[in-house]
DNA sequence: AATGAATGAGCCTTCATTCAT
DNA sequence: AATGAATGAAGGCTCATTCAT
């Protein structure tokens, strides 16, 4: 059985059983062994490919983070205009690949992991930053100087959904979560006097 | 030496320590010696008052809560006018008792937790259920029907400030959270068409 | 059963526990689960003891070299004058305490051990100075500033009859080894002219 | 990309790095992984070369023991006469080649694995009966029965002082080791009535 | 009321060794 | 000839929890 270049299929399938082993335990109290064995290998053959725990985790969150980017690049690639770029961002963000609860539990736990973490701290930095930057990017052209509040609104109403969604495991409702940051978005370009 | 009325101060000071020691540590693996230690206690004894670990966390967060739950309450007595009142709610969540890293962890780590505890999960929806109809209750005279969705906005970017406040360690500006849920809310109160 | 003041007990048998495993197994591969199960505990409690398995084989050395120097210093004690005294220290070396199997192969390992850690090295070169000191002490009011190259010579054969010993395993002849340094002993008295 | 004659190459390759890696190391504790690495292979290889780790420990233990037994016999050829002999074989020990850390620690840990590995400890044996009957005969023609003991004393101070430079890891002073043994040589040989 | 004593269970990690290519 | 792939076994260590005092 054993073939050669099998190091980048078993480093892939190790993120993502990382990621199904966290939502479905719910937490970051996860053994590799039980990582490992979800992606059908031997807890050694993990740590020969990665070294250890953390650094499992911290791919883990990078292919979750580069998942969600290909998603917002491939959604503002066929965006019109700046709103609706703005709004692909948003939906983005509660796209079905992002809101599961596999997904959210990683989220919420790369949080926590963040605050220890020093790497982990900096690839969540990454991420809000880009997003950040998307938002006042195409909200400049059209409320000016207010983007920057803006956008750290709508950002953390995306984030707030997220934690609430975390909750309500398994009645995820993501479209009314996208449909209160969209209201939110609307307010804000209508908001004239702010 | 003392040898009545020992139990309320001994659970009080494992809970507090709970929340300093989360804080410290910046997760939930936190040792009950260490919390117990902390608390100047042994762990057997927190054993003892709290049956468990799991235990120790859920009066943990129901501490926390109920600290919340009080500065809410006596800000809301204070304050005169449905306006005033929702901006005390507002203010109260990111006043300096709640603000701080260490019950900002513990808030965090808490929402993990209510991802595999069941009590937690409870807890936590108690909090939100309150903080809602807090929100509505006074929302509704000014905006009417709209209230719902308003609430439901205003709580999810407080709860989004809380989640970025976690990953900004020592650098808390609660004063810009607060200024950017005061906008949201300015902004609803003033978007008569929706 | 559990009985207060246990602590010295558990550390004792621990201590004896290790040299009687190194003895056994003929070298430092010896696991903490092993020596705990001779001392009839839990690896856990040894961890508990002791802190780590460096720190079990570090006590285990200074009982071993508390011993050697308890004896050494009994037998001085009982001598008089400096030829019996040297020879009490060159005795003493090879008594049927210290020149049993277990204790020369711990000895043995202890001097690997000395490569590593920087506490084994110490405390050997502690045991290195003392035997020197001792022997320069009585060595110099007989053949004066000879002393110091003759006790070197001297505590070198001990120590290679030492090594030689752990080879020859069971054929131990305690009496051959101390006649030899004896022999030397001697040689270095009447070596007037060097 | 060599196919020929590769095998005693990399053997030798694989002996010489596991003296090098013991030095390094300072103990017994030496992967084969690392061992291969420092000789520029897989570890695979090394066990298709030597079939596991206690023979890759013995080849180097019999390379080290044919690297002084080529020394002391080309030091021997050298020398003339009896005393000029002995001498050779005294020096041969602590030659350059022999006496630095790595074999010191080699030697060392060798001594620890001939307790447990029979073939170990008849190595040692034979090169303990080579040195004994170098110095025997040698020493016969000049002090006669009384040889036989002088030779346990002095191969018994080479290896106490070898024993010894062990722990003073740096500060090798083959000289005073040499002139030491040298000096017992020179009572041996003066002490007629012992 | 309070604690030292004690342990079973479990996790991370390492490593010698094997196997197919 | 040589190696990447893979794993079983084992060890050190931690920790929640229990118990006798």
């Amino acid at each position: 059985m054993p073939k050669l270049g099998m190091e980048p299929i078993r480093r892939a399938a190790l993120m993502q059983a990382t990621i199904d082993e966290i939502g479905a335990v719910g937490n970051l109290d996860v053994t590799v062994s039980a990582i490992a064995k979800r992606a059908g290998m031997s807890s050694a053959l993990a740590h020969h490919y990665f070294g250890g725990k953390e650094q499992i985790f911290l791919a883990a969150m990078r292919h979750v983070l580069r998942v969600y980017a290909a998603e917002v690049r491939d959604a503002l690639r066929a965006a019109r205009g700046p709103h609706a770029r703005i709004e692909a961002v948003i939906r983005a963000g509660f796209s079905s690949t992002n809101f599961q609860p596999d997904v959210i539990a990683a989220w919420l736990n790369f949080y926590v992991l963040a605050q220890t973490s020093e790497d982990a701290n900096r690839l969540l930095h990454v991420y809000q930053r880009r997003l950040h930057s998307n938002l006042v990017h195409d909200l400049r052209p059209m409320i000016g100087e207010r983007a920057e509040n803006a956008a750290v609104r709508i950002a953390g109403l995306i984030d707030g959904s997220y934690l609430r969604q975390g909750l309500a495991r398994g009645t995820g409702v993501a479209s009314d979560a996208t449909e209160q940051v969209l209201a939110l978005l609307a307010m804000e370009l209508k908001d004239i006097v702010e």
